[in-house]
DNA sequence: ATCTGTAATATGTATGCACATAATATCTCT
DNA sequence: AGAGATATTATGTGCATACATATTACAGAT
């Protein structure tokens, strides 16, 4: 060995420098911990951080007693930011601000109904808003409360706080689901947005749970032209 | 302490019990690993594990010396599985096949261009496929490729395998950017997926460069109604 | 030949210890 | 009061060691 590496990041760097050199191909399997870490000079509890690293990264694959592989599809996964829409506004500098369109009770859509499991008949509270960035809008919000679940929720002024803020504050949820999508812009959100109707969206829909019982779903959609970014 | 919690991830819940019971508000600051490596029976690395985790998560935010509190915003990151179209189509147990629609030199739109940050004469390999599962459409592809950085892609047979496949197999990349957004259909895109055209499409946008030299864009539309998911 | 129990082995985890590092708090000098 | 040096402190990391656990490989039984 030319030089100790003594760092588990420095391990983890050389480890994928020899991905990326293909002295290591997709689907080998690389030296063991022991003998990696005797290579490297450091202890093998160094490497396995490393290792550990990696795999979570989507680099290898490990398995007990099989081995360390490099994983046969470099990335197969992406953290990516989920917008917290006033962090996400103001942190272009721009100025935030929230607009109710509608609060009322009613039959949630089957689509609905049938991502939190209610029963046909079951009324929840309907609201819908617009986001605002320096006045121009910037998301539209389409949301459907479970209030027996969260019965506090009836009671809230959200002129004054966003239902988004107010719940992640109040109702630790224990069970989420996020789907990212299209869709064409009905009228009701194409006026909201300022754009054509029929314009294709970017949608991302939040369910979420309280052990079985559900809290929430929503649906923001983003007009034409926004992304969603991360690096891989 | 009622019990000892010894392993990490016992330790992990419990903490994390905390956070949802609201022992531990948003916010708030958390005791120390050394007091909680006290209370809770174990060593101060197991509580170090376990809070890390926790913190990789998104349930902690952690600062030397200031300490470790609660995330304000309980998740506000996600990691979801890129799809590996083939993969993805097999898993459902669909037969996989796809169609090369376009392969041609030519000179990439602005957008394209600005993305790989390339010069505005420089030309690029255009290529435009479909992927099919069990014959039907299942998603489009529209790919520039640099073959001075990669210059065994322009003696490849596309027909025999998918340009994605060689590509990750044989071109291993050290950076990469993932945009997902909407697209209206354009003629070509929506005639290849069988919808009207000015349908909303889901896309997912990957970019990809070798140290500094850029190594393909691709894009990737989905059929209206396509949604892509993850837990939270 | 197939099934089954057992040994071998690579990774997974827990621990005590030491020292590194970042960031805050405090003290000192002007 | 303000600037800058210094102490303090919580997390971050490395190491040696021991034991746990999942899986494979192999040997022996049927």
């Amino acid at each position: 060995m030319a030089q100790a590496l003594t760092s588990w990041r420095a391990v983890a760097d050389e480890v994928l420098a020899r991905i990326r050199r293909r002295d290591w191909a997709p689907g080998d399997l690389i030296p063991n911990e022991v003998d990696l870490a005797g290579e490297m000079g450091c202890a093998r509890t160094t490497v396995n951080r490393a290792l550990r690293h990696l795999a979570e990264a989507g680099y290898l694959e490990r398995r007990r007693k099989a081995g360390t592989c490099v994983a046969l599809n470099p990335v197969r996964r992406a953290t990516l930011r989920i917008p917290v829409i006033r962090e996400e506004v103001e942190a272009r500098g721009a100025h935030y601000d929230h607009a109710l369109i509608l609060r009322e009770e009613g039959t949630p859509p089957l689509a609905v109904r049938s991502l939190l499991h209610l029963p046909p008949d079951r009324r929840l509270l309907h609201v819908v808003a617009l986001h605002l960035a320096d006045g121009a809008p910037y998301a539209h919000e389409d949301r459907w409360v479970d209030t027996e679940t969260v019965p506090d929720f009836a009671a809230l002024d959200l002129s004054q706080q966003s239902a988004n803020a107010w719940l992640v504050q109040n109702v630790p949820y224990t069970r989420g689901a996020l789907a990212l999508s299209a869709m064409a812009a009905d009228p009701e959100t194409a006026e909201a947005l300022g754009c054509a109707p029929g314009a294709a969206l970017f949608t991302l829909e939040r369910t979420t749970w309280k052990a079985a019982l559900p809290i929430t779903w929503v649906r923001l959609a983003y007009p034409p032209g926004h992304r969603l970014t991360t690096d891989l």
